[in-house]
DNA sequence: GGTAAACCTGTACCTCGGTACCGGTTGCAA
DNA sequence: TTGCAACCGGTACCGAGGTACAGGTTTACC
């Protein structure tokens, strides 16, 4: 039997690419696995695992950055505390909401742009009766006032 | 009384940096202004509105390439239809619902792990009474059934 | 033992939407 | 006229998340 996973199969397995397993090695997020006499990577399954973790927090909304502060604030919690998942969970929940809320304004004003008709940029931007807040989406301060 | 807006003023207008003008005017976004004796650009206000508009389209969810295709397919709309504002914003609006529908789901599983006390990933990677849906997150086949 | 596929390291490159820096010119006001 | 801010073109760089390629080694199987 073999003696662990290659790396094309732990990719296969984990659907990534090769060269993102190398890619996150580097970036310290994968640990460095065993060798074999030649120098290849020999892998067992919680590689797969963690790159399943990896890419399910990245889908949370995690920056690879925040991903490996977070595997690293789980591992080796000796010494002061590192906000762990906890914390940043709640804070990306507000940072999610806060998305939604933009994708939600975004749609509003396209399904409107559709509804009305519009199909010139330029020409709805001077009819002034044109559904698409300009100014409001350009400008951050979003309160969707009314356009027409 | 001046002969236009300097390329600094029209900047500060829309709320942009002066190497963007310079960047839209490359990407062909931005027409190219009247110029000064010495070179120096002069813009009329339709700048300004320009500038607008193509802040706003981004902000819908275009591309800046798309935009570019935008105002091309709205100013000089002689020969083959290309797909104008109307096909492509209602394409975009199902981009938009789609990322919408991530997003919740993203926002369902941050709620649950929060409210669950989850405080490290790999552990709960393992611990398989996780509210974080792991597998379903990390495929594409999303159809949020119950973990624990 | 031969050979082809898989793997290795290192480095360069990609997209997207800008931003920064450089050395040189222009505009404008005091 | 002098001084300084604003502007010019050109080029390089950023960051995030990878991907590709070159040139060489290792593994696995027949």
């Amino acid at each position: 039997m073999s003696a662990g996973l290659r790396s094309g199969q732990v990719a296969e397995a984990a659907g990534v690419n090769i060269q993102t397993l190398r890619y996150y090695e580097r970036r310290g997020l994968l640990a460095e696995p065993e060798r074999s006499n030649g120098g290849h990577r020999l892998y067992d399954e919680d590689a797969v695992t963690a790159l399943r973790v990896i890419k399910a927090a990245q889908r949370l909304g995690f920056t690879l950055e925040e991903v490996a502060e977070l595997l690293e604030a789980g591992s080796h919690r000796h010494g002061r505390p590192v906000a762990g998942l906890q914390d940043r969970a709640a804070a990306k929940l507000v940072e999610v909401d806060a998305k939604i809320a933009d994708l939600t304004i975004i749609r509003t004003a396209l399904a409107a742009a559709v509804a009305a008709g519009c199909d010139d940029l330029t020409l709805c931007a001077s009819s002034a009766c044109c559904p698409i807040p300009f100014t409001d989406l350009a400008e951050e301060n979003r309160h969707a006032g009314p356009c027409c």
